[in-house]
DNA sequence: GCAATTTCATTTGTATACTAACAATAATTG
DNA sequence: CAATTATTGTTAGTATACAAATGAAATTGC
């Protein structure tokens, strides 16, 4: 059951373009069409991705950006929560929410830090440790099944050139 | 150049980053650069798309989903909520609060259709067929900016390997 | 013709993501 | 050292996104 699928069924979109006989008072078509935009298409890759994502995590596996946060953590430090933020590209209440869910899930700890009344410090637990392994074994597949309609060659030119779009 | 694979098997890897004494007993880090996946680079490439975005429409423009659906209902035609979500790629959940926000800012309108009691036909508002042409010349800057630090090849190089990631 | 299935739209719940405003604490500087 | 500024974390609010469940209406399959 469930699996509806979402988006991606059968073609209501001719790949043809948007074409609209010149009729009388409407609005000029211009010649923008959306499906060729690169924010469209972001958009469409990334939704395929989190797709696959949840797919190989599993219903109880982290999402990605909690998965992001704990990948950046298996490094072993402590980190401060905002500094974690930034180096997962998250909003500081972004990265409040995210980290809160993985707390409730006893795959991180959150302590003072005694240097710095301001900041909490996060780490791994002893659960969140034991499941890297594995996660990172997943990681490895969904990276891969993403990147699967393309070769090698062409694989490493489009993470060459999204690298450059931030 | 071939740096890595990125693409399934485990593989020798040189140039590790996040190094890590292998210490006692914490898991080893495996070869995952967090940085290089395919779906972190394209989080944030869509979070600076986004906000280029944001920019140039200013605050009381749509956003990326409501320009979208504005965009297809520019077409002239009456389409149903679903099918318009269907040429956005939004879920029918999503795409319902993406209307009902156009609807209350007097963009778009809702009207049952007289041939299947189920739909709800959706199109654009006067406002929001006047409001198209600036719309069009905006988002157009947008798609230049986002792609401002490529040259116009590898842009079309980055928009053809997208198009093949869904 | 009618039961089974499918489609359409909605509602609820969870999870990003960002803005803005805020309080507490550190760091800087005059 | 006092005043200003910066950083850290939190809360509230808005807007995607999708899953799952539901009810109503249309299609189909026999």
């Amino acid at each position: 059951m469930s699996r509806q699928d979402s988006v991606a069924d059968t073609a209501a979109k001719p790949t043809a373009r948007q074409r609209k006989p010149s009729s009388a008072g409407t609005a000029a078509p211009m010649d923008y069409i959306l499906d060729e935009q690169v924010g469209f298409l972001m958009r469409r890759a990334q939704q395929r991705h989190i797709a696959i994502f949840q797919r190989i995590m599993g219903d109880d596996g982290p999402t990605p950006t909690q998965f992001a946060a704990m990948s950046k953590l298996s490094a072993g430090e402590e980190i401060s929560q905002n500094l974690l933020g930034r180096m997962t590209a998250m909003d500081p209440a972004t990265i409040k929410g995210v980290i809160a869910r993985l707390e409730e899930r006893g795959l991180v700890e959150r302590l003072p830090d005694p240097d710095d009344q301001r900041r909490v410090r996060v780490r791994l637990s002893a659960k969140g440790r034991e499941a890297i392994p594995g996660l990172l074994e997943k990681a490895k597949a969904i990276s891969a099944a993403t990147l699967a309609p393309l070769s090698r060659e062409e694989a490493e030119r489009l993470l060459a050139l999204l690298a450059r779009l931030d």
